[in-house]
DNA sequence: GATACTGTATGGAACGTTTCACTCGCGGTC
DNA sequence: GACCGCGAGTGAAACGTTCCATACAGTATC
């Protein structure tokens, strides 16, 4: 289809053919007269590499793949686009997957991408798949997990630490002079929804004042399922609701800033603290300005890549953790009820009329 | 480095590595008995398919590539996400590329797709690059293009008619009552851009009463581009303000909101009306809810990669615009000042305490 | 019984690159 | 002047598939 080979560019040259792919991979070990002899005839006759011919022979692929949680969630797309620039670098492309949380999707590009025989892949797995990363590994693939603490040190991966992420909120929460303090997330087969609440819970042990942690479970991380679990918040009677909300990250504290308006009267942050996980760029927007705990998005997607380069260089090179800590961002969703009054100088703030 | 090839396989079930390719690609032509055996061998040995090669001598490939403007942006996520689903049905991956406007990003995403001989490109073009598109079909790559009208009809498209939506936008905002117009977004040499506002226009001219139409050009749809324009209105007499803005996007429009409160006053919906584009999931969440045109994001990138694979399948098809009508949705940023009180009785309305 | 046909299976060529063992010329060294 | 080493270039094998021409056995047709 293509039409131009490397053959017809040697012939053009009038060199052979290995020189032509010496010129291409390794310009230093060819005569300068001939490279730019063989660059002429690449440019004249529009020469494109093969990259499956390439990738066959040389068995070096161009790719590297990315299995990602959730494509929709800004923070994905935050760590995608650190990765991808950290790997355009390299000429290197990126196969996506996206798998909404369905292990028989993150299992279909796995597979994919195997097939593909990748560089290597990144993820932010779902379910178990240590013994098919494993597998992987074995035949030259490694993979770096993303968003997530290879606790038995098997992977190498790149994460934020949640449990102290989930400590840092719930403090500030108690700081704000929260004392109900639920926990709003899920599912609990997620490593960071378990760590934000263990973070919480460890928060909450060592207030001053005895704090409880009320957990309520979603089906998802998403707004929709915040969204459902204010609701179930909001049926409550008034004196049994929590006076703050930790989220397990920003979508679903997004969710429940949406469902916490009685009578056309926002609850937050007066009667109900909310702060989510993420500092996704929407949460500033928010209807309320979301609190949260900022993650390094893009840096921990360029991190990820470099460390899957690595260990493509060195398939033995010792695995590593690297954990960034997350930091957090005051809005005005967790403006204290008694500094309420002052809450309306916060830039951005909003009043009603 | 993977070690077992389908010679391996044919050894192991006793057949010629022709049958086991058979099997692989033409299961009805053997016979059911050796079908099993070769699938029970597969299974045995852990086989799989090396790509490379099955791409160098079938001349088939098993990616796509999808060249985004934004990859941000939550509408272009959706689409992302539409074409991946409908991708991943016929077994192929998505190979991914964020230009973020930036022409040399562009161009280095297509010879990367070039070398890979993806087996067709989705584009949402930021840069001219009609030629470039060309010489990939002529090497057998067909296009389509996203979000995008192929005004001269040289590649298949598919999009959201952005004329009729800003008609329909600004229709809207006169019918509230708007009288004094900006239309903020940019930049110019994005068609998208130009189209709204020129639906917008249309919708000025046929107004009943005489309205105008002013231009505040941003130098990226984006939310930051959207606080600054929003501080530049700030800065003008109160008297000297639109008293309605047609957002290019909703990030621009997000934007917008954050910049427009003084002293801690929200002057959107009352004093200044906003709408926005794409109704991303965020604009209902907002500051103030926005009101947006609604686009069918993921349908629009289902039925991309759908004409595309049919391209492949034919490349002498004749080229087609697909074009959605987005759908207005009105929210509280738009509420008319006359009909403000009962604004508070919209669900997910927020109005101050 | 010869012929044609059908359903399976086979072996080997071909895809376009990279790589490696090799050749060739040339200048330097003993 | 024989030998060595070196830089530059060559040619062919190999990567693991797919596909095609072919073979073969069995059955239907005349």
């Amino acid at each position: 289809m293509a039409g131009v080979r490397i053959r017809d560019v040697a012939q053009h040259a009038g060199v052979s053919v290995g020189t032509v792919s010496n010129v291409l991979n390794r310009p230093g070990d060819v005569s300068p007269d001939s490279v730019e002899r063989v660059n002429r005839a690449i440019e004249q006759l529009g020469y494109v590499r093969n990259d499956a011919a390439r990738k066959l022979r040389a068995g070096v692929s161009t790719t590297v793949g990315f299995v990602v949680l959730d494509g929709q969630n800004p923070f994905f797309t935050d760590v995608v686009r650190g990765a991808e620039d950290e790997a355009s670098s390299h000429n290197l492309a990126i196969l996506y997957g996206n798998t909404d949380e369905d292990v028989a999707r993150e299992r279909m590009y796995l597979d994919l991408f195997e097939e593909q025989q990748v560089r290597g892949v990144l993820i932010s797995p779902y379910g178990d798949i240590h013994s098919r990363l494993e597998r992987l590994r074995a035949r030259g693939i490694p993979a770096v997990l993303v968003d997530r603490f290879s606790g038995d040190g098997r992977f190498s991966s790149v994460s934020v630490d949640s449990v102290a992420g989930g400590r840092m909120a719930v403090e500030h929460l108690i700081g704000t002079g929260r004392r109900r303090i639920a926990f709003v997330g899920g599912p609990f087969d997620m490593q960071q929804v378990r760590d934000r609440l263990a973070g919480a819970r460890v928060a909450a042990e060592n207030a001053a004042t005895p704090v409880e942690i009320e957990v309520l479970a979603t089906e998802a991380p998403t707004v929709e399922a915040g969204v459902v679990a204010g609701a179930r918040i909001l049926a409550r009677p008034r004196g049994d609701r929590p006076d703050a909300l930790f989220a397990a990250n920003d979508l679903v504290a997004l969710g429940l800033l949406q469902a916490l308006v009685v009578d056309g009267r926002m609850l937050v942050p007066d009667e109900i603290a909310i702060i989510g996980f993420d500092d996704i760029p929407f949460a500033g927007a928010a209807a309320v300005p979301l609190s949260s705990m900022r993650q390094p998005s893009r840096m921990i997607g360029r991190t990820a890549l470099r460390i899957l380069l690595e260990e493509t260089a060195d398939p033995d090179l010792i695995r590593r953790q690297t954990v960034f800590l997350p930091e957090l961002v005051v809005r005005r969703s967790t403006a204290s009820t008694a500094a309420g009054a002052s809450a309306s100088a916060t830039p951005g703030a909003i009043r009603g009329r």
